[in-house]
This record gives structure tokens, C-alpha cells and sequence, in this order.
DNA sequence: AATGAATGAGACTTCATTCAT
DNA sequence: AATGAATGAAGTCTCATTCAT
């Protein structure tokens, strides 16, 4: 009973074939777009026959749904402890989650894009809403806080700030997809932030905390 | 001596029914993506019947085309011409792209979205591409010929700032389509041009040239 | 009312009108084939446009109507008057049904391919079937009579002879429409007729019967 | 223990449907004409639903092309080896033709009807124009090796009697499609035949070498 | 767990036919 | 008499889903 002859065993564990249908999914949908999301394009990428893919998921509306999961996990990771100094927490977010893009370049864009919750129900739809305005709350609330620690520049407006805060990242994972080299698009990241911040910070601040 | 409130047939001359198309193809792709953009779909929006559709258009897809030659018109618009002032120019073309975002929620969202791309032939997609090289473009030129001038801010990278503009763009392109009330959109706008302008003006601009 | 400005008058009298559509078709039909008999490809090689087909008929169905009309009309007149020589008749009609096909190369096609039976209801249908066989018959009665004035070659059947004559004339049909000289055509139609008569002919007969 | 009689879902290999398939194409365009050759057509006569017929053939022409393909095979078979005696290479070829015919109504027709020609594209067009120009060649050879051989009688045209022998199996293809009882095709075979010997043959040649 | 034939709905497109102009 | 927009019924083909094997 040894394992060694590999893939002689096309029958793999539901879960396994779950987690590869799923990938292959985002794969597809960000890649090629919604329209050419379907069970013998997703079958083919994985290496099954297209009706085999509905003994795994219920429906290619399921698959959208552990999609949409999967990209929930990952984005929440991006989300740092609380720390006392709002805009490190930004920072850490920021990085965080531009490192996300480049590891994952599907999933940034498949946000972007709304594919998924155009391929999904209205329900799926729903988390994806949820996932984008987690993110800007947490950004909102880090300016807020920065702005009562008299962190925050005169003149900038949270909300304005916010959002070039997220379009920064829109900007990024656009660029992210097609782009290069991985140290380039840190580089990059890294550039933005330092651009930001002279935005937002106010001069007192410390330069020092910039990484 | 009207006609019957519910004319059966309500004949169209061709140009009119193409533009009719057109627009109801933008705002398909747009708001529910490229799945439900089929002939039915336009049709039942336009008020004819399916087949009606390839009297007026030879196929889907060469709705789609014109779909892209009305954006280039659109968004061609909001280049100014070039002054002395590198950074008024790129004001102007902030605002301007900022009031077609809001003028034509739908068109900023396809852009961003690639579903034009993806829904078209990869000819069709180039020209997509384009539009956003273009932009591009005019972004980083504005901002090459301030630094020559010496109105960048030491320190600021051509590429992240412009990265910033085009994010900041992009994200009031999600904005909009939430469709806040337009002079909210406008408020927006402008608090992120300030915003945006600490960053790479350098102090000895005049703050009032801020419109 | 001068009559000289030419083809400004796009409106032509609808007996005018029907023979130009009965042409085309037939034209269509017999060179491209019964899946090419579309109004509009009739309209086109008449130069209106498709709706106009229908003020001059009632349906594409009565179309071919007229077109298994004229067939018959062109093909009727092959028929000679009866003589006391059966072998003469035939030979005239031969040579006559010869002509025709080189003068009308479509029409014996569509003869010969069943296009129009199958084109048009069973009604129509039946009628080319009639013409096929009357012209069986015709040469069937002037082999008999053959027979009958002891003209015919002994062994020879008369079924066998009637095929053979109409083989020929099949086998001609289809070589018109391809090839090449009117003349060419002429030669080998004697040819074919010299050969058929060597079998048919008793040595009896005077060869200065023939042409 | 026999399945269900009204068995809603007969599945067969893809070989044995594809079989399937092109006869009742053959069958169809022969009886029905090109304009009845269609996905539902063909469907119903398989029993199975339209959209099936695709997971078997990639497009309706590529059934076509199959149909050819086939239509070759069986008509290629007709040619005998090559022997000393053309006369009775020829003679070997008119019955196994005729055989073909009966056996085969459709593929007769078919040749015969130029359908299939003008349901495909010009590439399958072509190599049905190559079966016939094979067959003509075939009939020209004999001929002509006869004609060499002093066995082809004074005054006969090679080209006039091989239009002579073609149209003759023209002839037959089209009685036989009406019909009549094989033993009855037989027997007309034989006396065309027998009919036509006297028209090339000298007279020489012995008679009892007729089957 | 997987294959692959089949279904049925629906997409794109064509076409006969109607009718306002 | 003619145009050309519109309809509605096909026709080809795709696709999610089911199910026998």
C-alpha cells in the first residue's frame, strides 16, 4: 500500500479537489473574466471532466460562495492588532495588504473587478460589500484616531484621505497584475507610502517611525 | 390625435436605435455585468425584441466596439490643453475626469472593471488599454515636467505620485457609482485634490491658486 | 414624360418585377443551392430590398411556383410534333432538350438535384415530377413505336434504351454547367447521339437519317 | 429483466452515435434536401435531443464531412482491380456501381444532387467533385485501353460513350432511389448494360462473355 | 471519485413576413 | 412600388446539471 506511484490516484479527497476547484476558479474568473467561469473551463484547469465538478460543489454558484470565503480569509489577515500609534497601524495594513496583492494577484483584482459578485448571487455579493467596507473602515477609523492624537495634518479631510488611502491599493493591485518584478512592486508600495505620509502626517511627528 | 399609448412598433431610424443600444450595453456591463450583457437583455432595455438587435449591429460583439469608441470620445475629453503650469494642467484633468466620473458613473466602473475587455475580442481590449495608458501618460508627464520646473517636492517619486492621482481617480470611480448626491462627489473631489496637492507641491506654491 | 432618363425609375411594373425574381431564384437556387433561396439574396440580385419581394409575392413558397412554371413552359417546347419517324422525334427532341440545357443550364440542374421539389411544398414538388416523367414517356412512345416499325435493334430493351437516352441527357446536364464552349457542348451532344443510335438503331435503317 | 421499454435516456459510445449521426444525415439531405438537414432534424431521427448531436461533432459541418468521408469509402470499393480485359473491368465496375446504388440509395443521390457540396463548405465540396472526377477517370481509362486493344468499335467517341456509361448509373441512381424491387434494379442493370455493349463493343467479341 | 452521454434552457444569429413611412 | 424597422420562429451552438456506468 505504498504512495509513492504518484498520480496513478486521479481520485483525490473531496476537500482536496475542493480547495484546487476553488483556486481554480479565482484563477479563471480574475484572469479571464466572468464569462468564461464555467464547470468545463474550471474542470479542465483541474485536470477532471466537467461533470465530476458537481460531486464536489452543488452548484457553480457554491464554488463563487467557498470563492468568496477563501478571499475573506486572506484579506482579514491583513488587519493588525490595535496598537497605540494609529498611523503604524495603517502602515502595517497598508504593507500588509499590498503584499496580499502581490501574492495573490487574483484575488485583489477579482475585488476590484466585482466579477465575482456579478457571478454570484446577491447574497455572495453581499460579503464581498462587507469585505470592502471592513477595509475602509479600518482605514477610516486609523485617521480618526490619528486625527484626535493631532497626528493628522491641518486641512487633509479623513474621508479624502481614506480614499486615496484605498485607491493607492486599487492603483497597486492594478498595476500588481501585470507588473513585474515582486521587489519592484515593493519598491513601489513602499514609495506610495512614503508619498502618503508626507500627505497626512502632521511635521512634528518622529521620522524615525517610518520603517 | 396621438397614437395608441401602446404602439406595438415603435420605429426607430437605425442611428437612433445604435445609440440606444450602445448606452444600454454600457450601463448593462456596468451595473450587472458581462454575463447579462445578451441580446435579450439589451433588447428588453431598448424595447425590441431580440433579433431586432442585428438589424441595428452585425454582432454582440461589434456593440461592444462602439461601446469603447463612445468612451474614448467621452474620456478624450477631459485632457486639457497644455499650459506653462504642469500642475494646473493636471488639476484640470483631475476635475474634469472627476466630473465624467460622475456624469457617466457607468463608464469609469467598465474601465476599472475589464469587462469590456473580457467581453470583447482582444483587438477591442488593446484600445481599452490604451485609453488607460493614456491617462497614464498624461499623469506622469504632468508630473516629470513639474519636477523639471522644480515644483515636485524633493523626495516625491514620479511613479508614486502618480500611482496616488490615478488611485485617487479610481477610487472615486467606486464612489460614484454608490451614486452619492453629486455635489457630495464634488466635495469629495476636491478635498482630495487639497490633499493630494500637500503631497507633492512643494511649499512655495501659492495656496490660493487652489481653486 | 420622356422615358429616356434611365433606372432613376427604381419602380418597375410588378410583371416586370416577377419574371427579374423567378430568374434570380432560379439563378440562386441551381447555383448555390436551396439553402441560398433567401428573400434577401433574391432582393439583392434583383437590387430592391428584401420586403420588396413580398408586394410581388405572397410568400418565397409561391416563388418557386413560378419558377416550376417556367420550367415547364421552357422544358414543354423540347417536345416535337409526332411525325411518322419515331427515331427522328427523338432525335429531335434530343437535340432540342440539348439545347435547352445549354441555353438554360440552371433549369436542368434544378431538375436534375430535386432543389426546387425540395424547396417548395409537395404540391409544387409533384409538378416537377410530372415533367420528369413526361419525358419519360415521350422517349418510352418513341422507342415503342420503333419497336413496333421493327426499327429497333433486337435484344434491345426498352426500358434499357430509355434510360440510357435519359442518363445521357442527365450526364450532359451536368457537364453544361461547368464546361466551356457552347460549341464543345454541341460536338459531343452529336457524338452521344451518333453512339446511342449504334445500340439502338437496326443496321437496317438509312444512315442519311442522320443529321 | 429488460430495462425499462420507454428507457428516457439511451446512452451510447460516441462511435456508435456518431454512426448513427452521419447515416441519418445521409439519409436526411438525400430524401429531404440540404434545407431539412438540421441539428433537430437529425436529432429526432437519432432519438436524441438537439443539443446532444454537438457532444458528437463539433458543427453541423463536420457531419457533413463525415458523410463524405463515408460516401467515399463506399463508393471507392466499386473500382475492381485492374485486369487485361477492360472491357470487363468496366463491366465489373457498371454492376458493382449499380449495387452501390441499391444498396446505398441515398449516397447516389447525394453524389448525384450536389446537396452536400453546397451544405459544406468548399473544402468537403471539392472532394465529392473528386469521386466523380475519379469515377469519370475510371470509365475514360477502360475506354481508352479498349480502344488500344481494337476491342472499341469504329466511330465511337471515348468521351461520348464514357458520358453514355455515366449517365446510364445517373439514371439508375434516380429509378432506384423510387424504388422499385431490387430484383427489378437488377435486372434493368443488366439490360442497360447489355444495351450498352452493343453500342461500344465489336462486334468480335464474344457474347457469352456477358454474364 | 470519476467519466462521459444526455437533457433542457438559453445564447447568438438568420430569416420570412409584416407594416409604418 | 419601395424602404427598412420590427417581430417571431427557427437554427446552431454552449452550458449547468443529471445520471448510468
Amino acid at each position: 500500500m505504498k504512495t509513492t506511484e504518484k498520480s496513478l490516484q486521479q481520485r483525490k479527497a473531496s476537500d482536496v479537489r475542493q480547495t484546487e476547484i476553488v483556486e481554480a476558479a479565482i484563477r479563471i474568473i480574475a484572469a479571464e473574466g466572468p464569462r468564461n467561469f464555467t464547470a468545463k473551463r474550471v474542470a479542465d484547469e483541474v485536470g477532471i471532466t466537467s461533470g465530476a465538478i458537481f460531486r464536489h460543489f452543488e452548484s457553480m454558484a457554491s464554488i463563487i460562495d467557498k470563492a468568496v470565503d477563501r478571499i475573506g480569509v486572506v484579506l482579514g489577515k491583513d488587519f493588525p492588532e490595535s496598537t497605540e500609534e494609529p498611523f503604524e497601524d495603517l502602515r502595517v495594513f497598508f504593507f500588509n495588504r499590498t503584499s496580499t496583492i502581490a501574492a495573490h494577484p487574483h484575488i485583489s483584482r477579482l475585488l476590484l473587478s466585482d466579477h465575482l459578485a456579478q457571478a454570484a448571487g446577491s447574497q455572495t455579493g453581499d460579503r464581498l460589500g462587507q469585505f470592502k467596507r471592513r477595509t475602509r473602515e479600518f482605514v477610516v477609523q486609523c485617521l480618526s484616531e490619528a486625527q484626535n492624537a493631532g497626528d493628522l495634518a491641518d486641512g487633509v479631510s479623513i474621508n479624502a484621505a481614506a480614499l486615496v488611502v484605498l485607491g493607492a491599493v486599487l492603483a497597486l493591485s492594478h498595476t500588481g497584475t501585470r507588473v513585474v518584478r515582486v521587489a519592484e512592486a515593493e519598491r513601489l508600495a513602499e514609495d506610495v507610502w512614503t508619498t502618503m505620509q508626507r500627505m497626512f502626517q502632521t511635521r512634528l511627528h518622529d521620522p524615525k517611525s517610518i520603517r
